[in-house]
DNA sequence: TTTCTTGCAAAGACTTTGCATCCAT
DNA sequence: ATGGATGCAAAGTCTTTGCAAGAAA
């Protein structure tokens, strides 16, 4: 079940008034345009080209702030893959991992609750209070393999 | 079937001698140190301060392409955690995957033959060529619970 | 000798932060 | 008017690389 817009909005809404903080419309504009990216897995730099886009004269630390904030509010994913930049993505609540293409660096989101309940039972074994896990897959995808 | 140091220092010969290298004293300290470390995901730098204690004047650029030297040879895997930097380990051959203290970033090794099963079949749903995985857990262990 | 190596220091690539100024409230 | 937010530039991290000097072969 995917979160929704409006909940998402809401969240912040929440964690602005929570932490007083005062909302602008560069932060609008970014958050607005991060939210479009929905499924995506976004670099800094890739949010700022879009964002300046509306507004040019944007600057990148406000982009970088603006996506602390949401991770710290809950609302966005940092991720690292292999490639040594963060990548951001909407924290869809519900948990999946990623099929990395190696080639063109597409990303596809995937679940699997068989291996969910595996990586439970390994932490179990070795007496691990589980509180998070990253599994990616890379590979060559479809259209990369002509 | 874990890789023998003898077979380690063999393909590291093999590797020197196709490429036309040099034997060198520092490169030969860097190595048998890293090797001591079986098993361990060490850092550049902590591996440069172990080094150290056995030759105070090498420097970090030599441990540094020593280690490049060990990825491309295929003897050493270099690996991203969640904390933007590089750790080392000796490339066993047998896959295994890490579950990590996220409070004594202990790091433990594990194998799930089901798991990788699965995974080969997620990526053939999606017509990817499989190449790598990632599959990381994070936890607290038994000795940080308390 | 010739070519690879080393150690240092400098350059890169990203990420974070200090600060004067700006803007919501 | 207050105190958070912005944009810039500077400072941090960690990783890579250029280069003169030093070793192997």
């Amino acid at each position: 079940m995917a979160i929704s817009t409006e909940e998402l909005y809401q969240k912040l809404n929440d964690y602005v008034s929570k932490n007083n903080l005062k909302s602008t419309k560069q932060r609008d504009l970014i958050v607005e345009t991060f939210f479009e990216q929905k499924g995506k897995h976004i670099l800094i730099e890739e949010l700022l080209e879009k964002v300046r886009q509306k507004k040019a004269s944007i600057g990148y630390a406000t982009v970088y702030r603006t996506l602390m904030l949401l991770v710290d509010a809950g609302i966005a994913h940092q991720r690292q893959f292999n490639d040594g930049q963060s990548r951001f993505e909407i924290n869809s609540q519900e948990h999946h991992d990623h099929l990395i293409c190696t080639e063109c660096n597409r990303i596809i989101e995937f679940e699997n609750d068989t291996i969910e309940k595996l990586q439970e039972k390994i932490a179990a074994n070795h007496r691990f209070e589980l509180t998070g896990h990253k599994l990616e897959l890379y590979g060559t995808c479809p259209d990369c393999q002509k």
